[in-house]
RNA sequence: GGUCCGUUCGUCUAGGGGUUAGGACGCAUCCCUUUCACGGAUGAAACACGGGUUCGAUUCCCGUACGGACUACCA
């Protein structure tokens, strides 16, 4: 049998939540319920000096507005918690010092002047890459170097010390990545990363293996940017005696600048206009701001469904997925290896076919309150049907407002160009018809019966109808192109549509 | 520089030893329509390069080029 499939998402709260970020998010969501697992978060926050205010709320509430629920997390604690790195902190220590038991960690006393001296000094030597590692730790303040009574004495006047991994010197670290296949690296490139720094907390990489393997964790999903490190990863298991219940790695591709290279940052959503991340954000230290794809308009499913497919795809020709579809369609065998730019056009075109499937009532709402920030009151009535008429035509949301101006506003100017081409003779014969029968009807007016009445005014005038709808729209809406006439005209009703056309009659001059 | 990872239309990608190399976004044209949009149809558009292996490579192997990540007491 096996075991229940445990994944985690681990972000810390230095910013905001990238949307790269939310995609990996994401992908362990898919994956987790896909296996009938759990998704659980956790906060790696052990850098003080990084931690932003409102970082921990904005990614909750990023992954909230998707609706990526965790099983386990810091605001819904499961049975490994604590979730935020810092209130584990009192555990890290034992680890590190059995590793310094076992001989594959150590002390080390250099002060960050004695490191920068010590990459001098190699850099001046020419060699290529100055690091802490198994050569030049021989040179260097640790309990490797220095006598015994010496570190002690040391450790027990309180000065500083961090605790590094001693990595072997001649080995060859292999590790099974479920997206890459066999990664293989020699540890004469790795250095002696630092485990436990002089505050007490761990690195990232202590942590991460800890934490993981108290959590139970069966499968690391994470960005490509740790491959380097997995090796180190894999090292730590080895030596915590923890190898057999190792998790599996799967290192993701990243995502990519759009245009030119390298990874995708908030300098080029600034650069391109759109936004890098899910929500708003606002630092509450220096003020700086980013805009989220959220108050861009952007709905929370079409953004799921965008992001499912950048570097990930079902292996037929669907494109447009649920949640519960994706669920059921994912599998890490499917993601791509390779680098992923990212294009804001698609993500508009998803943005679009689920906009046109949403419920006019539902759309009504951002209508109306749009139009209040305008200062106009509409019916649910009016917003409903305006949202049917223009959901098709607009990207997001918030445009619906703007697009549906032109049934609650009357045009006070007209389109110069249009009606320098349309307003003739015929047309205005047509409308004066046109509103001499409008006068007379008292039937129910809707856009058969109002298509049938103008038909017949200019069948009356003999005129083709087709000449003179362009004026006819100009004469009504102030425009040259728009949504079907006649069923703006149904919703503007009988009287309305007799006024404008009377506005429009006394204010253009005829082109001939 | 070093280590590791990658490379199919502009972009996201399917495919895989013999295919007219498929789809989507975007673009163009046409159709629908009173207009714009939607929708439909069509089109332009790709296997980075060089060697091998093979009867045959875009597909497998090796190089090269290019791109990316990493190279902190950051994650």
């Amino acid at each position: 049998m096996t075991q229940e499939v445990r994944v985690r998402f681990a972000p810390s709260p230095t910013g905001p939540l990238h949307i790269g970020g939310v995609r990996t998010a994401l992908y362990n969501y898919l994956f987790a319920h896909k296996m009938g697992g759990k998704f659980i978060v956790r906060i790696e926050d052990t850098d003080q000096a990084r931690f932003v205010p409102g970082a921990e709320e904005y990614i909750k509430e990023s992954l909230d507005w998707l609706d990526i629920q965790a099983d386990e997390s810091p605001w819904q604690p499961g049975e490994t918690g604590p979730y935020r790195q810092s209130e584990r902190k009192p555990d890290y220590m034992q680890y590190a010092l059995d590793l310094v038991k076992k001989g594959h960690a150590y002390y080390a006393f250099d002060t960050p002047e004695d490191l920068e001296a010590m990459r001098e000094r190699l850099t001046a030597a020419r060699v290529v890459q100055p690091q802490y590692n198994n050569i030049t730790r021989t040179q260097m303040k640790n309990s490797l170097t220095l006598p015994e009574d010496e570190v002690e004495r040391r450790l027990a006047s309180g000065e500083p010390y961090v605790i590094r991994v001693k990595i072997p010197r001649q080995e060859e670290v292999r590790l099974k990545d479920l997206i890459r296949g066999w990664v293989v690296v020699h540890t004469s490139t790795l250095d002696d990363k630092v485990l436990m720094k002089s505050d007490g907390m761990p690195t990232y990489h202590l942590a991460n293996i800890v934490d993981d393997h108290l959590m139970g964790i069966t499968h690391v999903i994470r960005g490509e940017e740790w491959l380097p490190s997995a090796p180190l990863h894999v090292l730590l298991y080895r030596y915590l005696g923890w190898e057999n219940s190792m998790p599996e790695f799967a290192h993701l591709p990243l995502l990519l600048k759009p245009d030119g290279n390298g990874k995708l940052s908030k300098r080029d959503g600034d650069k391109l206009g759109f936004p890098v991340f899910p929500l708003d954000w606002k630092n509450q230290k220096d003020g700086s701001s980013a805009p989220g794809f959220r108050e861009q308009g952007y709905l929370p499913e079409a953004l799921l469904n965008f992001l499912a497919f950048l570097g990930w795809n079902p292996g037929d020709e669907r494109e447009l997925f649920t949640k519960e579809e994706l669920i059921e369609a994912f599998s890490l065998e499917r993601i791509g290896k390779s680098g992923t730019k990212f294009d804001i056009e698609k993500a508009k075109w998803y943005n679009e076919q689920y906009l046109k499937k949403m419920d006019n009532e539902v759309l009504a709402k951002y209508i109306i309150d749009d139009a209040k920030k305008d200062g106009f009151d509409i019916s649910v009535e009016l917003a409903s049907a305006a949202a049917s008429l223009n959901k098709e035509r607009v990207t997001f949301p918030q445009e619906l407002w703007e697009a549906s101006k032109l049934l609650v506003i009357a045009p006070k100017t007209f389109d110069e160009k249009v009606a320098t081409k349309r307003w003739n003779q015929d047309a205005i014969k047509v409308l004066n018809k046109y509103v001499e029968k409008l006068s007379g009807y008292h039937g129910v007016f809707n856009s058969e019966t109002a298509k049938e009445l103008l038909n017949s005014s200019a069948e009356i005038e003999e005129i083709k109808l087709g000449k003179v709808m362009q004026a006819v729209r100009l004469a009504v809406t102030g425009l040259g192109a728009g949504p079907d006439l006649m069923q703006v005209f149904s919703i503007l009703g009988k009287e309305e549509v007799k006024n404008r056309i009377n506005f429009a009659l006394q204010e253009l001059k005829p082109i001939d």
